[in-house]
This record gives C-alpha cells, structure tokens and sequence, in this order.
DNA sequence: CTCTAATCGAGACGGTACGTCGCGTCTTACG
DNA sequence: CGTAAGACGCGACGTACCGTCTCGATTAGAG
C-alpha cells in the first residue's frame, strides 16, 4: 500500500517482512498503547532490522495505517449494508458480534492511542463508498453523517471493550443502532424533536 | 489548578506566568496542531524561561488539562441545562452560538491534536455532574450517555469548523440537537427505531 | 573579607550570617566532596535565606577560600619556622600534631575537592611571606620551593588521612620533612644527589 | 578503552569518533581550562553529534581519563627508568626533554583543570607498576613514595610551563631529580637530615 | 517605646549545561 | 542486490544548579 513493488520474488519477502511487521505491531499493541511503542520495539518483536523497518514504511503512522485500512476493511464488509439502510438493526449486530470475537484484538486497536489512526481509516473507507452516488437529498450533509457515525461507532466499541462486565452484544447492537445509526436515517427536517409519522 | 501556592504576594507572580504560558499556548494552538508545538515555543512566545514551564505544569499536557479544563468550564455553563433536558434545543443553540463567537479559539482546540485533551476535560466535568444524581433508571449506562453526547458535540463542532462555508449557527443546534442529544434522551427501549406518541 | 561593612552593629548581624554558613559548609565537606555540595545544601545547613549567601559572597569558591585562608592561616602558624629552618623537624611535628588533633576537619579539607583551593591559599600566603626578604641566593627559584614545598606537604597529609591505619604522628612528621622540607633547604648546587659535608 | 565493541567494522567507526573527540578536546584544552569547556564544545569542535558523545563515553571525565591514559603511556615509557633507580637524572632529563618538545600539549593538560585527571591517571599506572615487586624494604610505604613523586612531578611541570621566561631542559631535569625523585630513593632512615656514605 | 531602615527568609525566575530518548539516515559486512 | 546490525545526526525533553530578583517580615538602634 505504501510502495509499489515489482518483481514477484521481491514482493514476496516484502509481504513476509510487512506480515512480521504488522502482526509484531498487533500483539504489541495489545499489551500497551500505541505512543510506547517505539520502533526499535516493532522490529525486534518482528525478528527484523530496525533499518528494515524504513524500507517499508516511512514512519510509524504509516505501518499502523496499513494495519488500520486492513482491519477497517474486514469490519467494514459487515458494515456495509448499514449504510444502505436495507436492516441497520442486523448491521449492528453482524458488526458487534464481529467485533467481540476479536475483542482482544480491537481493545489494542481502539483503547489506546491507536483510536483516531483507527477512525481516520474508518472514515477514509466510509467517505470513499459515500462519493459515487452522492444522494444530496439528506438534510445531513453526507460527509457529517458519516464522520458523525463513524465517530460515534467507534466510541461506543470503545467503551463497551473497556467495560469490566461488558454488555452482551444484542444490547450493544441495539445501542450501537440507536444512538450511532438511526440519528442519521431520518430523513425529513423537523422541529426539533424526532418525529415519526 | 495544578498546585496550591499559600503566600499571596507568590500567587501573584505564578498567576502571572500561568496565565502568560496559557495565552502562549492558545495563540499558537490557532497557527499549528499541539503536537507540532514545543514546550520551547510556549516558553519562548510566552516571555518565560523554559524551566520554568516546569515549575508550574509536569508537561505539556498539564498546561493544556489547564487550558481545556477552564475552556470548558466556560462551555459547560452553556450546556448545563442541556443535560438536564429542559430544553435541548435552545441549549444547542447557545452551545453554538458560543462556539460560534469564539470560532478561532476553539478552532484551534478542535481541530488541532488538543481535541482528545479537550474531549476529556469535557468528560471528566460531565460526569462529575452526572454522579451525584445517578439516575439509573435509563435504558442507557449514564456514562456511555455522556460519553457518546459529548464525543458527538466535540466531533461535531470539529466538522462546522473546518468547514469553508459553515452552516448558520441555527441549523447547526438542530443537527447538534437531533444527533447527540435527543439519541440520548428516548427513555423506553423499544424494538429499534424511535417512536413518539 | 569579601565585602566592606562600614557600620559596626550590621557586620555583628554579618558576621554571624558568615560563620553559619563557614560552619555548614564545614560540616558538609566532612560529609561529602565540595563539588557535590550546593550552595541551596549550605543555606539550608546553615539556617539562613538562599539569597542571603549572595550577599556576602559571589560564588560557593568564595566562601571556601575565606574558610579555607582562615584554617590555612592557623596551620601557617604552626608552620612558619619551618620556612625559616630553624629546626624544621619540630616544624613539621608541630604540624603533623596539629593536623592530627583536628584530622577530621582536615580528612574533609583535603580529601575532597576543596584540596585545590586550600593548595591555593596556603600558596599564597606562603609566597606572601617569601616576597619580604627575596633571598635569590639559593639554586631554587624560591616559588618553585614554596610550590613544591606547599604541594608535598598536602599531597602527603592527604595520603596521611586517606589511610585506614595512618602512621604515628612522629613518623610522618619525619616523613614530611625529608620529602617536602629538607629537599629545598640544601643550598648548593651539586651534581645530582645531595652532600651533607 | 571505555568499552568493548565486538563488531570488527563497527569498531572502525566507533574509534574514528573516538579519536576526533579526543582531539578536539586536546585542541580546546590548548585554549581554555577543562571547566570551561561543555560537552558541547567538543562535539562541535569534533564535527560530532551531541548525543554520540553519550554513547562513547559516560560523561566529560571519562573522555578526560582516556585522553590522559594515553598521554601518561606515552609519558611513563621515558619515566620507567626512574622507578628502578637507574639513573635517575638521565630519565629524568628524558622526561623534561619529552615534556618541553610538546610543550603546548603539556602546557594545556598541567595547567587547565586536567590536572588532576593526569595525576590520577599518572598514579594508576605508576601504581600498577609498583603492584607485582613489593619491595617493602623501604623506610617509606610505596604507594606513599609514588604519590609524592608523581605529584611533585607533575607540579614541578606545571610551574615550570607557566613561566615566561622558562629554565633550560637541563637545569630542570636536575631540579626534578632533587626534589622529586632523590627524596624517595634513599634508602634507610635517618634522623632527619640525609647522609651520603 | 516607638519609628525607620537595613537585612533577612522565602522562593519564583531566566539561563546554561547536562544526560536521555526516539526518530530517521547512513555505513558496512554478509548471504 | 537486499538485509541485519547498529552507529550516527538531530531535536525535544526534563533535571539540576546558578545567580538575580522581588516582597513581606524581622529587628536593632535612634529619637
């Protein structure tokens, strides 16, 4: 994603090296936030040469950015049809249940300072899928109602994984549901209260 | 906020500095992002010695715990009957009307790194009102409740900002209103869209 | 001896600030070398105001150089016929006896990094007499004698008191005069070793 | 000589740096006294980072030290005759000889600050020599006899490359030889003054 | 016995140097 | 050729101490 690779053979170490790189920076991040780690920890986890480290990526961010779009992209596959409105309900509950089987995983990714690369990558892919057919006829402008779902989406995973007794997941996707989602499906302008006719 | 100085005529003089530091701060929070901002450029901008930025904050971040701190403060005497639900949509409006008024600032406080700082500073006030009247009778964990309204407001206020053409203060209360407030505010649980009697 | 006082009551006020703070900074050198002292350590020793050290010396050097022309001026007298080679045996039994009695002020005087200075003061003030009756008829240049002379004798009542079984007083007074004394007092030139006719 | 680098390359590097260190500061001691040079001075004078000072040596000393171990080497393979009794006035008039062809070195390692380091490190070695053959024959203790002719060697030195109009190598070796070597050669004890048989 | 001025305590402050940490670059040897 | 190993330049950080400063409290001698 960063660079573009030629020769076969050569991609294949690159993508091994990359691999090393992203999963040392998974399991690291699972043990402590994203700003403690330092690269030299990165590549010693990853069994790879600190200067190896540069040849594939230019920084910090930019490793936690590929692993972000990677994550992003899988969660994101469950969460599409939500955005279509077909049944945000069963969205919210394919994305929590995903969610929590991969909760070790995501406390890394969104509890700590990891979040906002997480939710830069989010809306990055979001807005991406919201360009084509740009339905103007909201009285949401398209891009606030994604950053503010997106934002809220995540938030809301975040505290449900920092929970001592988390919530089960139904309860959070119908949370997940009220306060994240329908907020931006109604589609007429009102007074102020939400109506429903 | 940091420390208790006792001796009168000393306050004087460590106000003096605090507030020089804090000002520094502020105007260059309006030029660059915090993390492109030295305690250097502070101490320089601000007329002070370098060490003695220590003498009064532990670290950059303390100084803008500081800052946020008291420029919430201000905010949340805006907000307060907003969490109260007397009336959420003249809350809204003078949020924004505020907000509005001081665009410059609190452009450079939200659009900048500091907005983690700020959300937290609104966090922490928001829930020190919510403990004392635990009102848990909510279908919604009051502090997921906060967490979510205030992540909402900040996230949003942070994309009028950066608007080039921001919308009118009115039609963002509204938005403001039907996105972070009143999702929070529907006390039954109902299947999964929002129902008004 | 650093500043002039005009009024007499004022220098008694004076006076006692001072021999707090020779008095602490004594204390402390038996404690711990002069380079590892700080002035802060010395007030506070000494019972009195930071600033006020300031007023009545410029640097921490100053106070040791008062404190240590007042110790070397009570060894001068011990010392002067020595100079004179009446009988520099007891000369230097005097002082070894001297030295003894208060080794442990003079453990801290020399055995720390205060040695350079209290060289210095005994220097000069051994030169000082020397410059009265310039007796160049020796084949010693005569500071170049009082130099190795002043060094000897505190390099060798160093090592004296850095001993975990120091020698007698009566040896080491033999020691110090045939090492530091009876070398400078032969007067004539001669080949190489030294003759007694 | 601070550390043990086992890479046979990275050695090269490590004493290139090493050795533009230490000549830069042999060329600032030539300008100014030890105290007065930072760090920092050296690093710039030696085309060096800051930081890679740290990773050479622990602090200014220890630069210090190994610049004056090396300095004595050199020095103490002219002055080893002496410490066997030889012939005392030939070493010494090798040693003063050495010393006046690289005056200006010498004249910033005695009479800087780095005195003492030299002595130090003048002892250490002088001491180890005297380690293997204890010859306890003497009336006086060893490491008592080397630290009197060390230092009146090196402040004999000292005065002699701070005069203006300086004594000739010759005259220098014999006042050398009487003050600081002769003392400790003879061999039994007298009452006071020194008997030639 | 009070009044007044010098001195003192307390400690904040500007400044310099230190030593540390992490980043990103570079060199060198090896497979 | 590309990679591991790691030294290096750089810049920010946080600390320690110095010497200066301001300001209220103390105190001692003069009236």
């Amino acid at each position: 994603m960063t660079q573009n690779i030629s020769s076969k053979p050569v991609r294949q170490r690159v993508t091994r090296t990359r691999v090393a790189l992203t999963d040392a920076l998974l399991a690291l991040l699972e043990e402590r936030a994203q700003e403690h780690i330092t690269i030299r920890d990165i590549t010693t986890r990853a069994q790879v040469g600190y200067a190896t480290f540069f040849r594939n990526y230019p920084d910090k961010e930019a490793l936690l950015h590929d692993l972000a779009a990677d994550e992003i992209n899988r969660l994101l596959t469950m969460t599409l049809p939500l955005f279509f409105g077909v049944d945000s309900e069963s969205s919210c509950r394919a994305l929590c249940a995903y969610v929590w089987e991969h909760r070790k995983l995501w406390t890394g990714l969104l509890t700590g300072g990891a979040a906002p690369t997480l939710k830069q990558e989010y809306l990055n892919q979001a807005l991406r899928l919201l360009d084509e057919p740009d339905q103007s006829k909201s009285w949401l402008p398209g891009d606030l109602a994604v950053t503010f779902a997106v934002t809220a989406i995540i938030e809301i995973l975040a505290w449900w994984l920092k929970q001592e007794h988390p919530l089960a997941v139904k309860d959070m996707a119908e949370t997940l549901n009220r306060l994240a989602v329908q907020p931006i499906m109604s589609t007429e302008r009102g007074p102020s209260g939400i109506k429903k006719p």
